[in-house]
DNA sequence: TACTTATGCGACATATAATGTCTTAATAAA
DNA sequence: TTTATTAAGACATTATATGTCGCATAAGTA
């Protein structure tokens, strides 16, 4: 039993591949555990644990050197090095923007190890890690709704099912508790939406904010639909997305430095840009959908783009009516 | 040896708190697994393992209910449940859009055992999970630049451990090799930059987007910053962030549909919003950092903002010019 | 209520596994 | 070369893991 926890203790100190760790070094390790085992046992413990858990030995120079190999099933048991800790910082950072962290805990017990090994590392660098990376918002921050984990489990819970709950639901006109039937769930930006069906006399499929509800009641019954409805049409016509119907030929005219950083990062594989004879400015064409983010993005750049086509969005555009 | 394995097997196997796995549950599990012990003996098994994983026995009826401590230090091994699992994948969604998976094995570790999960239980659904989720992109969707992972990770560590390297660089106007002394790295939308710090007749700080190097040779010295600098200071005082300098007092009059979303998630915790008399407009305040960010977003609405304060923004926004 | 079945748990014998020690050979470092 | 470290086989010893039996108790069922 000792042993298991001793073991466990060890593969979390073997890193993946291209690193390695020592005998003297895993020797070290298990000593500051407080397990004082003979070098022979960690040999063999090394061994017994090499197919199992997908261990690589790189025998080719002694001490030998052992590491997880990269398609190892459970290399998540592995050490997080400083490298990899470091982008889990950023992840950590980037999702908290759109998700709670606390429905996560999983995810949270990662990057807490990360924290871990890079405080343990950083006592001696000439400025620590936090000050080491930070994330600039690209596009507008919008802070998060508040959203009671376990209303929204339950309604996941339901989603997954296909079963109907009885929720209640705060809309400007008050609070209301009716039966739904969950279709889909959107993320979009920082709250999300639950796409469902509510017996009405209008049937239709309602888009409404997670956070709204205020209750979840879940049911035996399996969802229903609204006669002649066929779900898997609705939903694979991509109606979830809430597009505009078409796909354009979009054709904008920036100036240089406003577009320049379509070069590296481009909004679709389709698209092309043409640098004008002068050299002021860029025309840039792609094929993309029509929605109201895109809009929104083009306005944003102010007098700096033009759009050329198509003729209809010129003048929304124009309008400054996206 | 064969005993720990069947350890770990349970201990994937046992849920988080508010859900539980009975004797008989487990059992079956284990011997799905290709493992024939004896009840007693997986009794004696969870008894063992309650203390070191914070396992949690809900004894108040039989058969018991075994699961994780939602404080278990080693949570991580636990089962994913469907509702966490389908979580997972809205986050890898979101992550994919801005960080190449690739470079987080550990997480892509994480997401193959949700998608298991998710796929082993929706056989007898009326519609598989993958059509339950989807993310509609609140901003513009840019694509990501490709990055060498081991170029980039070769840059991180000597920016962890304070070291200079010798990169090649790929600029406008071509390739060039220098020394650079890593300070910081700024992810920014889709795109991360690497501050750092280049010998030069002027000695400015350089804000260089990471994919464009070619080549990162680490180096034994440790970075060097030009005279007078002070890094703490530079750090600190949020230039990392590319902000323009001051906290303004901003002021916008929404229509009511294009500012109604702000109730839910406002733009910064110190926003107010009053509705007009006749209902059709909003008064939206809010101590705000001035970004390009928060231009691009305002010019976004088109006609259907007004600035009222700070007067330089009034014009700024007026003439298009973010 | 009585009956059946499944579960929890203590006790004990036994098989199995884990560990330290000693030894030898091989390798890297000095 | 010498020295220190490491890998690995052999063996004795200790520790542990496991099945079995028995009994008490709780759910489920007729």
């Amino acid at each position: 039993m000792d042993t298991t926890i001793r073991y466990l203790e060890m593969l979390q100190f073997l890193p993946r591949y291209p690193r390695k760790k020592s005998l003297s070094e895993i020797r070290d390790h298990l000593n500051t555990c407080g397990y004082k085992v003979s070098d022979r046992t960690i040999q063999r413990d090394l061994k017994k644990l090499e197919t199992p858990f997908g261990l690589i030995c790189d025998d080719r120079s002694i001490p030998f050197g052992w590491s997880f190999s990269q398609v190892a099933r459970r290399g998540d048991i592995a050490e997080i090095d400083e490298n990899e800790a470091l982008l889990l910082m950023l992840v950590r950072d980037h999702l908290h923007e759109i998700i709670p962290l606390e429905q996560l805990p999983r995810m949270n017990l990662m990057f807490n190890r990360a924290t871990k090994v890079l405080n343990a590392n950083n006592h001696e660098k000439i400025h620590g890690w936090k000050n080491k990376i930070k994330i600039k918002p690209a596009f507008m921050n919008y802070m998060r709704p508040k959203v009671e984990s376990e209303i929204s489990s339950s309604i996941i819970e339901c989603l997954l099912d296909d079963k109907q709950f009885e929720g209640e639901y705060r809309s400007r006109n008050g609070l209301s508790k009716h039966i739904y039937n969950p279709l889909g769930l959107v993320s979009h930006g920082v709250s999300q939406r639950l796409i469902c069906y509510r017996k009405t006399n209008i049937d239709t499929i309602l888009h409404l904010p997670l956070h709204r509800f205020q209750s979840c009641q879940p049911l035996k019954d399996d969802i229903c639909l609204p006669d002649n409805f066929d779900l898997e049409q609705y939903l694979e016509a991509g109606q979830i997305e809430y597009l505009y119907e078409k796909d354009i030929q979009l054709k904008l005219q920036f100036t240089y430095d406003a577009g320049q950083h379509l070069f590296e990062t481009p909004i679709d594989s389709s698209q092309e840009i043409e640098i004008s004879n002068d050299g002021k400015t860029l025309l840039v064409q792609a094929t993309i959908h029509d929605t109201e983010t895109l809009r929104r993005w083009i306005l944003g750049f102010g007098v700096k783009v033009k759009v050329i086509e198509p003729k209809y969005l010129v003048k929304v555009i124009a309008m400054g009516n996206p």
